[in-house]
DNA sequence: GTAGGGTCTTAACTTATGTTAATTTCCCGG
DNA sequence: CCGGGAAATTAACATAAGTTAAGACCCTAC
């Protein structure tokens, strides 16, 4: 019974016995918390990063006039962020979006993980790497794909996303999330959201019952989103791994 | 005569001289190369990074079609990209847009000095997290503010960054880049990109001549890019520095 | 100095997406 | 089973930004 953070972490490079014992071991007790609530609140003190266990959350960034864009879904398994013991402050928020279970990781454990555990920290730099990967794809979709290319997009990178931890039932999932909140991780506003879901749905590349996805047209579907290359989990190549090794 | 990224990270926290030898020596001989040329191609191998000493270079993605996107600059300092000991594959490409000092520094070289000499591992962890913030930061003006906003955004964060490693003269600077570049990375159309910064001279909010910006009035522009919080370069707070005294 | 290619600028027009608002559906608690 | 609030859906209309195109500017090569 691993955790979805040893389970991921562990396709892409091998780890030894004490390294799986040391990310396992990571974090304070599980806590519980609703929907809605909020774990980590732009500008404020940061000290810990949040080990998400189950469910999901996403973080998000709030204008003062309430433009709201969701940078990115945090999905079981993801560390938020472990970056910490380098941020003295948040420059995101992140909120629950379904009820959770999460544990804390106080930054200065991360840190002695990372000196201690070579692999793990190489691990974590790939996880890093993988998540900026995640973000300038997001991006590029935001900046330069249509409005309906941009919703299949977000379909399409949640539903590789969701796979990669085993919690997709094949080309099926359940996104927890109103169009409202699509629309601000699209840019978009949920009525136009509405529509493209419609399209998409009308078109046959997706199915939909409520908040209940399938893709039907994987290959439609990923021509739509080249932008999404480099989400895939590769394992890392032996030249490096043999590197690690050490 | 120290490197730009030797200025930037001992900003950041306190090096030893040896980390600062270290990170002196890091990547191979310097190399030149025009504008306009590619330093590293989407989808292909990618076994060292890039360290730029001079010059500006860009990140961009660009689908078939011929849309782009400018993912970020690079400015003189900055390694693109640090993890690339882990990353297999390029999943966005670097062109110079202007003529280049840079040099190449192998993914093992870098491994190896993260491994060797952890404090200059936290900078780099640092310096990434910092990479992160920009890149949020860009998302969120592309999603969600106007394109008023966003271009004032993009010189607001050009002039940030700049001053970061003192190559900007006080409120001017030079941005090497054709309005079309920054149509590319503000997601929005050369035309319209010209029509803002019309509209943001005239209401005095930044002088230009060519390609020479000056901004004029502080107050009002960070005001509209509120966006831009988490951009600036703060130094580690003590607490966080003695933990990597050891 | 002049020719030519790339930028920049501006105007007129088009379109994708946003806005508002009315209607329906869903879900949950009593 | 019923009622109420949130979310989804749809239509009509408004607007920010894209497109096309023409002229001005500016640098460089000859």
């Amino acid at each position: 019974m691993s955790s979805p953070l040893v389970r991921k972490l562990t396709r892409i490079l091998e780890l030894r016995p004490a390294d799986i014992a040391a990310l396992s071991a990571l974090g304070g007790p599980v806590r519980r918390c609703r929907a809605g609530q909020d774990l980590i609140t732009a500008g404020r003190q940061l000290r810990s990063a949040v080990l998400v266990h189950e469910g999901w959350a996403f973080r998000h960034r709030t204008l003062a006039d309430g433009r709201r864009l969701v940078l990115d879904f945090v999905l079981p398994g993801d560390l938020c962020d472990p970056t910490v013991f380098v941020t003295p402050r948040a420059n995101f928020s992140l909120q629950a979006l379904t009820d959770l279970r999460y544990s804390r990781v106080p930054g200065t454990d991360l840190l002695d993980l990372l000196q201690s555990h070579p692999r793990v920290g190489a691990a974590f730099w790939w996880s890093e790497a993988h998540e900026e990967a995640i973000t300038r794809a997001h991006l590029m979709a935001v900046g330069r794909l249509t409005a309906y290319e941009r919703v299949a997009y977000l379909l399409w990178e949640l539903w590789v996303r969701l796979s990669l931890v085993d919690l997709a039932d094949g080309q099926g999932f359940v996104l927890p999330a109103s169009q409202e909140l699509i629309a601000d991780a699209a840019g978009l506003s949920s009525v136009h959201v509405n529509r493209m879901l419609g399209r998409l749905a009308r078109e046959g590349l997706i199915r939909r019952h409520h908040r209940e996805f399938t893709i039907l047209d994987v290959p439609r579907l990923r021509h739509i989103v080249q932008v999404s290359d480099g989400l895939n989990l590769t394992p890392l190549p032996p030249w490096i791994q043999r590197r690690l090794r050490d």
